[in-house]
Order: structure tokens, then C-alpha cells, then sequence
DNA sequence: ACGGGGATCGGCT
DNA sequence: GCCGATCCCCGTA
């Protein structure tokens, strides 16, 4: 990597990083920077939406039912890209835990920061909070198709991950966002109050009737 | 700003 | 054939 870029962007993540539990990457993705480098410039952003997909009890992970062509990256070594097309846009993933595991993060949203005239020309959109709220709209902005299926994001080269600005930052839970297959699972992740998170902003609980306990409350009103 | 419905086609059964 | 890890448009507020 050129020097410059390095001022610019940080170092890329380290393999270390990925071989994680999904769920803890899916975390400690909030406030990354995402970074891709093309012909025509240098785009970057800072992640503020994430999901995790489980390797195991988790019916709406790719790999849930085996390794295909379509999924064969998530069983690659961790920190590779998965890139696949799903109603005629591009969703980008990093793959998390050893190599075969099959576990990965989906990105979901990022707030735009270097080349957003680029991002807002390519995504077609002119609003600032718009151009990257969803995985469709970020792949669009960024250039990133399955061409990258597969890449190593670990190397600095055409699209990495960098350290951010190390802010804190509240961090809501929510299930997934328009999956069918275990949608009560909380595995989806954002920071709190954000412009550029997509989906909704706010943890909806279950039915209240779905959570109660099955045992009739206590007449005194005590709890706990 | 939010929620509902349709478009649309590749991957998989 | 069936079914989406989505987006866009169009209601309503």
C-alpha cells in the first residue's frame, strides 16, 4: 500500500480479526471503515449496520444447506469477501472463523465519507443518507459486484477494512432484516439513532403475548 | 417518515 | 417451478 493511503485509510484488518465468532465481528464491524479503490477513485464509508449468519442453527445462512457455487467463499478462509445477487443487487459479506467454518457478516449500511460524489453518481442518488442505506444501494455505490466474490480483504488492495476513528458508539440489537428462515434471531446490528441505517431504527420487540412468562404474575406487584 | 406491494431473475429443489 | 440476506414507488401523516 502506498503511504498516503495508509494516512488516509489505516491498515486493512488483519485475518485475526475475522476468526472470530461472527456475532463479535458483526459488533466490532460498527465503526470500521469500509474502503474500495478503483479506476475512478477512492470510496470509503463507515459501517454502521451489520448482520451476523451463523455456521450452525441458523436456517437462513447460505451455507445451511452446503456448500454450492454460489456460496463456495463462505467457506473459504476468513476475511474473504462474499459477494452473491439476490433480486438484482449485489450484497457484500465478510467471511468470519476458520476456513471451512462457514459463517459470515453481511454489511448492511455505511455513512459515507471519502468519494461521495463518485458513490452518490453511482448509486444515483443525491441525498447524502440515502446513497449507501442498504447492502444493495452500498455494493452500487462502491462498485462491488461478485467479480470480488472470494477477494482477500486483508491485503489493502480494491476493497479493504480499516481501523475507524475509534469512537464509541450505542449499539442496538434487532432480528435480520428481510429474512424468512429464523427471524427471531438478534443478529442484526446498528448504531443507535444513525441516518444511514436502513430498515428500521428501533428494536420492535416480539408480541408482547409471545414473551410473557408462562407463569401468572405475582399479586403483590414485587418483581425481581 | 413509514409501511405495503410489486418487479424480476438466478440459484436451487 | 419456487422463492428470496432488496429496492422503488406510492399511498398515508
Amino acid at each position: 500500500m502506498h503511504a498516503a493511503l495508509l494516512l488516509e485509510t489505516g491498515l486493512p484488518l488483519r485475518q485475526d480479526f475475522y476468526n472470530r465468532d461472527p456475532v463479535v465481528v458483526a459488533r466490532d464491524l460498527l465503526g470500521k471503515l469500509l474502503v474500495r479503490r478503483t479506476r475512478d477513485g477512492l470510496c470509503s464509508g463507515r459501517i454502521v449496520e451489520t448482520e451476523a449468519y451463523l455456521a450452525r442453527n441458523d436456517e437462513a445462512c447460505h451455507a445451511s444447506r452446503g456448500k454450492t457455487r454460489r456460496n463456495a467463499a463462505m467457506f473459504g478462509p476468513p476475511g474473504r469477501a462474499y459477494v452473491y445477487r439476490i433480486h438484482r443487487v449485489f450484497c457484500v459479506n465478510v467471511v468470519t472463523e476458520p476456513e471451512d467454518t462457514a459463517s459470515a457478516v453481511l454489511i448492511r449500511a455505511i455513512e459515507p465519507l471519502a468519494g461521495v460524489d463518485l458513490m452518490k453518481r453511482r448509486a444515483g442518488k443525491a441525498v447524502l443518507h440515502h446513497v449507501c442505506r442498504g447492502p444493495g444501494l452500498l455494493c452500487r455505490a462502491l462498485a462491488i459486484d461478485p467479480k470480488l466474490d472470494g477477494w482477500d480483504l486483508t491485503q489493502g488492495r480494491r476493497l479493504w477494512i480499516a481501523a475507524g476513528d475509534g469512537d464509541e458508539c450505542e449499539i442496538i440489537t434487532s432480528p435480520r432484516i428481510g429474512v424468512g428462515a429464523a427471524k427471531e434471531l438478534p443478529l442484526r446490528f446498528f448504531v443507535s439513532g444513525h441516518a444511514c441505517v436502513s430498515g428500521r431504527k428501533t428494536y420492535r420487540a416480539p408480541t408482547a403475548t409471545a414473551r410473557l412468562p408462562k407463569r401468572p404474575p405475582k399479586k403483590d406487584g414485587k418483581s425481581r
